[in-house]
DNA sequence: CTTGTATTGGAACGATCATTCTACTACAAG
DNA sequence: CTTGTAGTAGAATGATCGTTCCAATACAAG
Protein backbone atom coordinates (compact mmCIF):
# COMPACT_ATOMS: atom_id res chain seq x y z
CA UNK A 1 0.00 0.00 0.00
CA UNK A 2 2.52 2.38 1.03
CA UNK A 3 4.00 1.82 -2.77
CA UNK A 4 1.06 2.95 -4.65
CA UNK A 5 0.70 5.50 -1.26
CA UNK A 6 4.47 7.50 -2.16
CA UNK A 7 4.56 6.80 -6.39
CA UNK A 8 1.16 6.74 -7.37
CA UNK A 9 -0.39 3.76 -8.89
CA UNK A 10 0.82 4.50 -12.80
CA UNK A 11 4.33 4.36 -11.41
CA UNK A 12 4.67 1.32 -8.86
CA UNK A 13 5.13 -1.77 -10.63
CA UNK A 14 4.75 -5.26 -10.46
CA UNK A 15 8.19 -5.84 -9.45
CA UNK A 16 7.93 -2.83 -7.07
CA UNK A 17 5.11 -5.00 -5.23
CA UNK A 18 7.10 -8.08 -5.47
CA UNK A 19 10.04 -6.75 -3.72
CA UNK A 20 8.08 -4.75 -1.34
CA UNK A 21 5.42 -7.51 -0.35
CA UNK A 22 8.40 -10.28 -0.11
CA UNK A 23 5.21 -11.84 -1.81
CA UNK A 24 6.14 -13.95 -5.18
CA UNK A 25 4.38 -13.13 -7.95
CA UNK A 26 1.99 -16.30 -8.37
CA UNK A 27 1.06 -15.44 -5.20
CA UNK A 28 -0.31 -12.06 -5.93
CA UNK A 29 -2.04 -13.24 -8.88
CA UNK A 30 -3.78 -15.94 -7.15
CA UNK A 31 -4.54 -14.06 -3.88
CA UNK A 32 -5.74 -10.46 -5.75
CA UNK A 33 -5.78 -11.35 -9.81
CA UNK A 34 -4.10 -8.28 -10.89
CA UNK A 35 -2.34 -5.06 -10.21
CA UNK A 36 -5.83 -3.18 -9.89
CA UNK A 37 -7.17 -5.77 -8.13
CA UNK A 38 -4.24 -5.24 -5.82
CA UNK A 39 -4.82 -1.57 -6.00
CA UNK A 40 -8.64 -1.48 -5.19
CA UNK A 41 -7.64 -4.00 -2.09
CA UNK A 42 -5.35 -1.02 -0.91
CA UNK A 43 -7.58 1.23 -1.07
CA UNK A 44 -9.85 -0.87 1.37
CA UNK A 45 -6.95 -1.29 3.16
CA UNK A 46 -6.33 2.59 3.25
CA UNK A 47 -10.28 3.28 3.99
CA UNK A 48 -10.24 0.34 7.24
CA UNK A 49 -7.39 0.94 9.17
CA UNK A 50 -6.13 4.81 8.06
CA UNK A 51 -8.78 6.48 7.34
CA UNK A 52 -11.72 5.35 10.02
CA UNK A 53 -8.87 5.37 13.21
CA UNK A 54 -8.26 9.15 12.24
CA UNK A 55 -11.47 9.68 11.53
CA UNK A 56 -13.26 7.92 14.34
CA UNK A 57 -12.90 10.94 16.53
CA UNK A 58 -14.98 13.23 14.28
CA UNK A 59 -17.58 10.42 14.22
CA UNK A 60 -17.19 9.79 17.58
CA UNK A 61 -20.49 10.18 20.18
CA UNK A 62 -20.90 14.05 20.72
CA UNK A 63 -18.56 15.25 18.64
CA UNK A 64 -17.87 18.95 17.85
CA UNK A 65 -15.51 21.35 15.97
CA UNK A 66 -13.28 20.64 18.87
CA UNK A 67 -13.03 17.41 17.28
CA UNK A 68 -12.99 18.15 13.62
CA UNK A 69 -10.09 20.57 14.60
CA UNK A 70 -8.34 16.94 16.46
CA UNK A 71 -8.84 15.60 13.27
CA UNK A 72 -7.04 18.05 11.38
CA UNK A 73 -4.32 17.96 13.68
CA UNK A 74 -3.64 14.89 13.73
CA UNK A 75 -3.17 14.63 10.34
CA UNK A 76 -0.41 17.38 10.61
CA UNK A 77 1.12 15.62 13.11
CA UNK A 78 1.02 12.31 10.54
CA UNK A 79 2.77 14.67 8.05
CA UNK A 80 5.41 15.87 10.56
CA UNK A 81 6.04 12.55 11.28
CA UNK A 82 6.91 11.12 7.96
CA UNK A 83 8.07 13.98 6.50
CA UNK A 84 7.35 16.81 4.28
CA UNK A 85 6.68 16.84 1.27
CA UNK A 86 4.83 13.55 2.35
CA UNK A 87 2.41 10.86 1.30
CA UNK A 88 -0.66 13.09 1.36
CA UNK A 89 -3.88 10.97 1.38
CA UNK A 90 -3.63 7.53 -1.04
CA UNK A 91 -7.92 8.33 -2.11
CA UNK A 92 -6.83 11.61 -2.44
CA UNK A 93 -4.18 11.00 -4.81
CA UNK A 94 -6.21 8.60 -6.86
CA UNK A 95 -8.47 10.96 -7.23
CA UNK A 96 -6.14 13.43 -8.83
CA UNK A 97 -4.11 10.43 -11.01
CA UNK A 98 -7.07 7.94 -11.98
CA UNK A 99 -10.60 8.97 -10.88
CA UNK A 100 -11.96 10.92 -14.21
CA UNK A 101 -10.84 7.60 -16.28
CA UNK A 102 -11.71 4.82 -14.27
CA UNK A 103 -15.07 4.21 -12.87
CA UNK A 104 -14.30 1.78 -9.80
CA UNK A 105 -11.45 3.96 -8.51
CA UNK A 106 -14.21 6.17 -8.60
CA UNK A 107 -16.93 4.80 -7.20
CA UNK A 108 -14.17 4.65 -4.03
CA UNK A 109 -13.49 8.01 -4.13
CA UNK A 110 -16.66 9.17 -3.87
CA UNK A 111 -17.09 6.54 -0.92
CA UNK A 112 -14.61 7.77 0.52
CA UNK A 113 -15.93 11.83 0.46
CA UNK A 114 -19.30 11.04 1.37
CA UNK A 115 -17.88 9.62 4.20
CA UNK A 116 -16.17 12.19 5.53
CA UNK A 117 -18.46 14.31 4.74
CA UNK A 118 -21.09 12.80 6.74
CA UNK A 119 -19.10 12.92 9.65
CA UNK A 120 -18.38 16.29 9.76
CA UNK A 121 -22.09 16.99 9.22
CA UNK A 122 -22.71 15.02 12.19
CA UNK A 123 -20.02 16.73 14.32
CA UNK A 124 -21.64 20.43 12.83
CA UNK A 125 -24.49 19.48 14.28
CA UNK A 126 -23.55 18.90 17.32
CA UNK A 127 -21.78 21.77 17.61
CA UNK A 128 -24.59 23.92 16.62
CA UNK A 129 -26.29 22.90 18.61
CA UNK A 130 -24.13 23.69 21.93
CA UNK A 131 -23.48 26.84 20.50
CA UNK A 132 -27.47 27.53 20.40
CA UNK A 133 -27.50 26.22 23.89
CA UNK A 134 -24.86 28.51 24.99
CA UNK A 135 -26.87 31.24 23.12
CA UNK A 136 -22.90 31.63 21.26
CA UNK A 137 -24.93 31.44 17.81
CA UNK A 138 -25.10 28.29 15.82
CA UNK A 139 -28.01 29.34 13.84
CA UNK A 140 -27.21 27.09 10.48
CA UNK A 141 -30.08 25.15 8.33
CA UNK A 142 -29.46 22.28 7.39
CA UNK A 143 -28.40 23.36 4.49
CA UNK A 144 -25.79 25.45 5.77
CA UNK A 145 -24.74 22.48 7.72
CA UNK A 146 -24.29 20.14 4.99
CA UNK A 147 -22.46 23.10 2.50
CA UNK A 148 -19.84 23.50 5.78
CA UNK A 149 -19.28 19.98 5.98
CA UNK A 150 -18.66 19.73 1.72
CA UNK A 151 -16.46 22.70 2.55
CA UNK A 152 -14.49 20.89 4.57
CA UNK A 153 -14.03 17.73 2.61
CA UNK A 154 -12.88 19.85 -0.44
CA UNK A 155 -10.80 21.61 2.36
CA UNK A 156 -9.53 18.46 3.65
CA UNK A 157 -8.44 17.49 -0.33
CA UNK A 158 -6.28 21.17 -0.49
CA UNK A 159 -4.60 19.78 2.65
CA UNK A 160 -3.36 16.75 1.22
CA UNK A 161 -2.46 17.89 -1.93
CA UNK A 162 -0.16 20.73 -0.72
CA UNK A 163 1.64 18.25 1.99
CA UNK A 164 2.96 16.54 -1.21
CA UNK A 165 4.76 19.48 -2.78
CA UNK A 166 5.13 21.92 0.47
CA UNK A 167 8.57 21.23 2.46
CA UNK A 168 7.05 24.06 5.47
CA UNK A 169 4.76 22.24 7.64
CA UNK A 170 3.85 25.32 9.40
CA UNK A 171 2.23 26.12 6.11
CA UNK A 172 0.10 22.99 6.34
CA UNK A 173 -0.43 24.01 10.26
CA UNK A 174 -1.26 27.73 9.31
CA UNK A 175 -3.94 26.44 6.66
CA UNK A 176 -5.37 23.89 9.42
CA UNK A 177 -5.98 26.40 12.04
CA UNK A 178 -7.47 29.05 9.87
CA UNK A 179 -9.68 26.94 8.04
CA UNK A 180 -11.00 26.03 12.03
CA UNK A 181 -11.20 29.70 12.95
CA UNK A 182 -12.96 30.02 9.92
CA UNK A 183 -15.61 27.58 10.16
CA UNK A 184 -16.05 28.44 13.76
CA UNK A 185 -16.51 32.07 13.41
CA UNK A 186 -19.16 30.95 11.00
CA UNK A 187 -20.94 29.10 13.24
CA UNK A 188 -20.85 31.67 15.98
CA UNK A 189 -22.73 33.24 13.64
CA UNK A 190 -20.28 36.34 13.39
CA UNK A 191 -21.57 39.05 11.09
CA UNK A 192 -20.99 37.89 7.54
CA UNK B 1 -0.97 20.13 -23.29
CA UNK B 2 -4.24 18.83 -22.94
CA UNK B 3 -3.14 15.32 -23.02
CA UNK B 4 -1.19 15.90 -20.09
CA UNK B 5 -3.44 17.78 -18.48
CA UNK B 6 -6.22 14.69 -19.14
CA UNK B 7 -4.34 12.26 -18.42
CA UNK B 8 -1.41 12.78 -16.34
CA UNK B 9 2.07 12.22 -16.72
CA UNK B 10 2.92 8.56 -16.73
CA UNK B 11 -0.61 7.53 -18.79
CA UNK B 12 0.08 10.34 -21.65
CA UNK B 13 2.60 7.92 -24.30
CA UNK B 14 4.53 9.70 -26.72
CA UNK B 15 2.53 7.96 -29.82
CA UNK B 16 -0.42 9.52 -28.29
CA UNK B 17 1.83 12.70 -28.19
CA UNK B 18 2.30 12.15 -32.00
CA UNK B 19 -1.22 11.47 -32.47
CA UNK B 20 -2.85 14.69 -31.12
CA UNK B 21 -0.37 17.23 -32.15
CA UNK B 22 0.00 15.83 -35.76
CA UNK B 23 3.97 16.19 -35.00
CA UNK B 24 6.14 13.07 -36.36
CA UNK B 25 7.88 12.12 -33.65
CA UNK B 26 11.53 12.97 -34.83
CA UNK B 27 9.87 16.49 -34.86
CA UNK B 28 9.37 16.05 -31.51
CA UNK B 29 12.70 14.78 -30.30
CA UNK B 30 14.00 17.61 -32.44
CA UNK B 31 12.31 20.62 -30.69
CA UNK B 32 12.33 19.25 -27.40
CA UNK B 33 14.38 16.16 -26.65
CA UNK B 34 12.35 13.93 -24.82
CA UNK B 35 9.14 13.10 -23.38
CA UNK B 36 9.94 14.96 -20.11
CA UNK B 37 11.35 18.29 -21.83
CA UNK B 38 7.69 18.23 -23.85
CA UNK B 39 5.87 18.22 -20.17
CA UNK B 40 7.83 20.64 -19.09
CA UNK B 41 6.86 22.93 -21.62
CA UNK B 42 3.50 22.06 -21.30
CA UNK B 43 3.68 23.60 -17.80
CA UNK B 44 5.36 26.18 -19.31
CA UNK B 45 3.07 26.46 -21.74
CA UNK B 46 0.00 26.12 -19.05
CA UNK B 47 1.13 28.73 -16.49
CA UNK B 48 1.42 31.33 -19.41
CA UNK B 49 -2.09 31.13 -21.41
CA UNK B 50 -4.18 29.53 -18.69
CA UNK B 51 -2.82 30.71 -15.36
CA UNK B 52 -1.71 34.07 -16.30
CA UNK B 53 -4.80 35.18 -18.30
CA UNK B 54 -7.59 34.06 -15.31
CA UNK B 55 -4.98 35.45 -12.87
CA UNK B 56 -4.65 38.55 -14.45
CA UNK B 57 -7.23 40.06 -12.44
CA UNK B 58 -6.20 39.09 -9.09
CA UNK B 59 -2.79 40.97 -10.26
CA UNK B 60 -4.78 43.90 -11.82
CA UNK B 61 -3.84 47.37 -10.26
CA UNK B 62 -5.86 48.04 -7.21
CA UNK B 63 -7.58 44.09 -7.43
CA UNK B 64 -9.14 43.81 -4.26
CA UNK B 65 -10.66 40.72 -2.74
CA UNK B 66 -13.95 40.93 -5.53
CA UNK B 67 -10.90 40.32 -8.14
CA UNK B 68 -10.40 37.13 -6.06
CA UNK B 69 -13.55 36.53 -5.95
CA UNK B 70 -14.17 36.65 -10.20
CA UNK B 71 -10.84 34.44 -10.60
CA UNK B 72 -12.93 31.85 -8.17
CA UNK B 73 -16.03 32.47 -10.51
CA UNK B 74 -13.75 32.22 -13.88
CA UNK B 75 -12.46 28.94 -12.86
CA UNK B 76 -16.31 27.09 -12.36
CA UNK B 77 -17.24 28.64 -15.53
CA UNK B 78 -14.39 26.62 -17.34
CA UNK B 79 -15.16 23.94 -15.23
CA UNK B 80 -18.92 23.80 -16.38
CA UNK B 81 -17.65 24.71 -19.60
CA UNK B 82 -15.06 21.61 -19.78
CA UNK B 83 -17.94 19.05 -18.22
CA UNK B 84 -17.38 17.28 -14.87
CA UNK B 85 -15.49 15.54 -13.79
CA UNK B 86 -13.09 17.91 -15.40
CA UNK B 87 -9.11 18.04 -15.99
CA UNK B 88 -8.48 20.34 -13.41
CA UNK B 89 -5.25 22.09 -12.69
CA UNK B 90 -2.68 20.76 -14.51
CA UNK B 91 0.13 21.73 -12.22
CA UNK B 92 -2.34 20.86 -9.24
CA UNK B 93 -2.44 17.10 -10.97
CA UNK B 94 1.43 17.34 -11.24
CA UNK B 95 1.50 18.11 -7.68
CA UNK B 96 0.51 15.37 -6.67
CA UNK B 97 1.36 12.75 -9.26
CA UNK B 98 5.09 13.78 -9.70
CA UNK B 99 6.03 16.36 -7.34
CA UNK B 100 7.44 14.21 -4.70
CA UNK B 101 9.85 12.83 -7.39
CA UNK B 102 11.26 14.89 -9.69
CA UNK B 103 13.31 18.17 -8.48
CA UNK B 104 12.34 20.06 -11.81
CA UNK B 105 8.50 19.79 -11.42
CA UNK B 106 9.07 20.46 -7.71
CA UNK B 107 9.93 23.66 -8.61
CA UNK B 108 7.62 24.47 -11.29
CA UNK B 109 5.11 23.43 -8.47
CA UNK B 110 7.02 25.37 -6.04
CA UNK B 111 7.08 28.72 -8.60
CA UNK B 112 3.48 29.03 -9.50
CA UNK B 113 2.29 28.46 -6.05
CA UNK B 114 4.78 31.85 -4.85
CA UNK B 115 2.81 33.19 -8.55
CA UNK B 116 -0.58 32.86 -6.83
CA UNK B 117 0.65 33.81 -3.45
CA UNK B 118 1.43 36.63 -3.98
CA UNK B 119 -1.18 38.02 -6.23
CA UNK B 120 -3.64 36.74 -3.47
CA UNK B 121 -1.23 38.77 -0.80
CA UNK B 122 -1.78 42.44 -2.84
CA UNK B 123 -5.54 41.84 -3.72
CA UNK B 124 -5.61 41.26 0.60
CA UNK B 125 -3.76 44.40 1.10
CA UNK B 126 -6.09 46.21 -1.23
CA UNK B 127 -8.99 45.07 0.00
CA UNK B 128 -7.49 45.83 3.91
CA UNK B 129 -7.02 49.43 3.04
CA UNK B 130 -10.27 49.80 1.59
CA UNK B 131 -11.83 48.18 4.27
CA UNK B 132 -10.23 50.14 6.93
CA UNK B 133 -10.17 53.19 4.93
CA UNK B 134 -14.27 52.74 4.99
CA UNK B 135 -13.94 51.89 8.80
CA UNK B 136 -15.22 48.22 7.70
CA UNK B 137 -11.90 46.08 9.54
CA UNK B 138 -9.75 45.31 7.86
CA UNK B 139 -7.15 45.42 10.69
CA UNK B 140 -5.23 42.54 9.49
CA UNK B 141 -0.91 41.99 10.27
CA UNK B 142 1.37 41.56 7.23
CA UNK B 143 1.82 38.09 8.72
CA UNK B 144 -2.05 37.39 8.61
CA UNK B 145 -2.33 38.79 5.27
CA UNK B 146 0.04 36.20 4.07
CA UNK B 147 -1.44 33.41 5.65
CA UNK B 148 -5.03 34.42 4.26
CA UNK B 149 -3.56 34.57 0.83
CA UNK B 150 -1.41 31.01 1.81
CA UNK B 151 -4.99 29.78 2.68
CA UNK B 152 -6.51 31.33 -0.71
CA UNK B 153 -3.29 29.02 -2.18
CA UNK B 154 -4.22 26.26 -0.59
CA UNK B 155 -8.06 26.39 -0.81
CA UNK B 156 -7.75 26.26 -4.73
CA UNK B 157 -5.50 23.28 -4.79
CA UNK B 158 -8.27 21.66 -2.64
CA UNK B 159 -11.06 23.29 -5.61
CA UNK B 160 -9.04 22.22 -8.68
CA UNK B 161 -8.34 18.14 -7.09
CA UNK B 162 -12.42 18.21 -5.88
CA UNK B 163 -13.23 18.75 -9.78
CA UNK B 164 -11.62 16.34 -11.03
CA UNK B 165 -13.82 13.85 -9.07
CA UNK B 166 -16.97 15.34 -8.29
CA UNK B 167 -20.04 15.32 -10.74
CA UNK B 168 -21.82 18.33 -9.18
CA UNK B 169 -20.97 21.59 -10.05
CA UNK B 170 -22.47 22.91 -7.53
CA UNK B 171 -20.65 21.28 -5.19
CA UNK B 172 -17.93 23.50 -6.09
CA UNK B 173 -19.39 26.45 -6.32
CA UNK B 174 -20.95 26.42 -2.88
CA UNK B 175 -17.10 25.95 -1.96
CA UNK B 176 -16.01 28.86 -3.79
CA UNK B 177 -18.77 30.94 -2.19
CA UNK B 178 -18.18 29.71 1.16
CA UNK B 179 -14.78 30.27 0.51
CA UNK B 180 -15.21 34.18 -0.51
CA UNK B 181 -17.36 34.82 2.58
CA UNK B 182 -15.21 33.52 5.13
CA UNK B 183 -12.54 35.28 3.72
CA UNK B 184 -14.23 38.46 3.90
CA UNK B 185 -15.79 37.92 7.04
CA UNK B 186 -12.15 37.35 8.11
CA UNK B 187 -11.09 40.73 6.79
CA UNK B 188 -14.14 42.79 8.12
CA UNK B 189 -12.89 41.24 11.08
CA UNK B 190 -15.32 39.29 12.74
CA UNK B 191 -14.80 38.49 16.23
CA UNK B 192 -13.13 35.53 16.19
C1' DC C 1 16.04 21.02 -63.03
C1' DT C 2 19.40 20.66 -59.31
C1' DT C 3 20.71 21.34 -54.90
C1' DG C 4 20.23 22.02 -49.66
C1' DT C 5 17.52 21.82 -45.73
C1' DA C 6 13.64 20.47 -42.89
C1' DT C 7 10.24 17.59 -41.82
C1' DT C 8 7.86 13.51 -42.40
C1' DG C 9 6.08 8.54 -41.47
C1' DG C 10 7.45 4.62 -39.75
C1' DA C 11 10.67 0.79 -38.83
C1' DA C 12 13.74 -0.80 -35.26
C1' DC C 13 15.69 -1.12 -30.59
C1' DG C 14 16.23 -2.14 -25.90
C1' DA C 15 13.85 -1.59 -21.71
C1' DT C 16 10.03 -2.34 -18.97
C1' DC C 17 5.33 -3.36 -18.28
C1' DA C 18 1.39 -6.77 -16.58
C1' DT C 19 0.44 -11.31 -16.89
C1' DT C 20 0.98 -16.34 -17.31
C1' DC C 21 3.22 -20.47 -16.63
C1' DT C 22 6.40 -23.88 -15.04
C1' DA C 23 9.44 -26.16 -12.21
C1' DC C 24 10.93 -26.37 -7.42
C1' DT C 25 10.57 -26.12 -2.31
C1' DA C 26 8.42 -26.52 2.27
C1' DC C 27 5.75 -28.93 5.11
C1' DA C 28 1.73 -30.97 7.41
C1' DA C 29 -1.16 -35.30 7.19
C1' DG C 30 -1.52 -39.99 6.67
C1' DC D 1 8.56 -42.29 3.47
C1' DT D 2 4.65 -40.90 0.56
C1' DT D 3 1.32 -37.80 -0.78
C1' DG D 4 -1.16 -33.49 -1.18
C1' DT D 5 -1.20 -28.72 -0.81
C1' DA D 6 0.63 -24.06 -0.81
C1' DG D 7 3.68 -21.03 -1.83
C1' DT D 8 8.15 -19.92 -3.88
C1' DA D 9 11.44 -18.04 -7.60
C1' DG D 10 11.88 -16.87 -11.86
C1' DA D 11 11.67 -17.78 -16.96
C1' DA D 12 8.68 -16.77 -20.89
C1' DT D 13 5.29 -13.90 -23.35
C1' DG D 14 3.20 -10.37 -25.75
C1' DA D 15 2.31 -5.66 -25.36
C1' DT D 16 3.79 -1.08 -24.81
C1' DC D 17 7.00 2.14 -23.37
C1' DG D 18 10.64 6.05 -24.64
C1' DT D 19 14.03 6.72 -27.83
C1' DT D 20 16.84 6.47 -32.04
C1' DC D 21 17.43 6.10 -36.73
C1' DC D 22 16.61 6.36 -41.62
C1' DA D 23 14.72 6.57 -46.19
C1' DA D 24 11.30 9.32 -48.41
C1' DT D 25 9.21 13.63 -49.17
C1' DA D 26 8.44 18.66 -49.54
C1' DC D 27 9.95 22.80 -50.91
C1' DA D 28 12.47 27.17 -51.17
C1' DA D 29 16.91 28.94 -53.32
C1' DG D 30 19.97 28.99 -56.94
Amino acid sequence: MWLFWNKGFHATSMDDLVQATKVSRGGIYADFGGKKKVFMACLQHYRDNIVTPAFSRVEAEGADLSAIASFFEYQLSRMAEVGIPGLGCLIGNSLTEITPHDDDIHAAVEAHNIHLKNGFNTALHNQCSAARAQGAGGHLSDEEIEQVALFLVTSAQGLWATSRSTNDVSVLQQYAHMLIELVAAKIKGARI
